[in-house]
DNA sequence: GTCTATATTTCGATAGAC
DNA sequence: GTCTATCGAAATATAGAC
């Protein structure tokens, strides 16, 4: 017989190992760039050979796209926020904070997607073709809805966009520069909040939303 | 005798070659980043062997140490017409025009910058900590004097500059999502126009400037 | 100053014992 | 499923003829 005795124990292992290489891989495709990493470097981050790395990827491509695409479901998620709310101001409220979370939270996730874009998204091209542009389109209809109804100035409801994930992702990508300007320490909470305020008082003024 | 015949002229291929090289390297460092970047896709792209690149430029770091700093000097530059203007409004329009432009004609330069930053500085943390960090305390002080003298809300000045950072170089650093989602087309003049337009007015308003 | 050939290192990936 | 040893490819950098 081929099949393993346990097959559920043998699947438990390899989500766990799975889990353990994607977190090391993550952190050190943000801190060197796809180019800059070497599977010896995340191996080691791990805990691992470098052997059990291609055992469970194929590839240093195929362990990237899934860092990737990790990072993407996490951005999907965070857009929910926008949906269910009654008005532009909870909206892009609710929608920032959930950014800014993010950018605490995952940076290196957020950066290892600046980089997949700025390089041209060479792995998440049809991503953008299709998820990302169904997603954007339909907040645009909602934004101009707003607008329409006199809630909110008549802004480039596609620019808006840009703002928001320029602003929030800022934080994540350049947070090595904030921090430095920061005398070296990272934000602390209140610095974090006043960062989350800030970025939402000045939008949702600067669009006649409050 | 050692020295060459006509120093000017050895002086003028010298830097006439070392602006090919850097041209192309910077390029290649934004499209690959500086682990992806090789010695011969720089050469090729600049139409020389790749030996000709180390008689130059002595080892890929000292090459890539050469662009960053030239973008850094694009920035400051730019981050003068902040200082001439009368009030927050001439500043802070101009200066978004000024990195809205930079963002449009070297994209590469910002992306170059926005990797070094993202991966720590490696190379550029001492400007940072002195150059960079004395221009935004003295932007800041100027910031504050405007909502000391009442011409603008109490923002706070850091997260001010910040947004004004990530909203204007996202045009750059994210350029090709913006153009996926425009259908695959790079912003028109029009569009161009728009953006700048959106930029200002929503940032403007959104610190009761205008 | 230019360019071919090459030295040296390092990386991605694999073989094969356990 | 784990790990040591290693292969082959590709990179940086240099040597040396021109």
């Amino acid at each position: 017989m081929d099949e393993p005795a346990r097959p559920q124990k043998r699947n438990a292992i390899r989500a766990q190992n799975e889990a353990l290489i994607l977190q090391a891989a993550e952190k050190v495709f943000a801190e060197a760039g796809f180019g800059g990493a070497t599977m010896q470097l995340i191996a080691d981050m791990a805990g691992l050979p470098k052997a059990n790395l291609h055992y469970y990827f194929a590839t240093k491509e195929d362990l990237y796209r899934r860092v990737v695409q990790n990072i993407f479901e996490i951005w999907l998620h965070a857009a929910d926020c926008f949906d269910n709310a009654p008005g532009p101001v909870e909206a892009i409220g609710a929608y920032v904070d959930a950014k800014m979370e993010i950018s605490r939270r995952h940076p290196n996730g957020s950066k290892v997607w600046a980089s997949e874009v700025m390089h041209g998204a060479p792995v998440i091209q049809d991503y953008l073709e299709t998820t990302l542009r169904d997603w954007t389109a339909g907040r645009a209809a909602l934004i101009q809805n707003w607008i329409d109804e006199g809630r909110m100035d008549a802004v480039n409801p596609d620019h808006l966009l840009y703002m928001l994930w320029a602003t929030t992702q800022h934080y994540a990508d350049f947070g090595h520069q904030i921090e430095t300007l920061n005398g070296g320490a990272p934000l602390s909470d209140a610095q974090w909040l006043a960062a989350k305020d800030s970025v939402k008082r000045i939008l949702l003024k600067g669009i006649g939303a409050v």
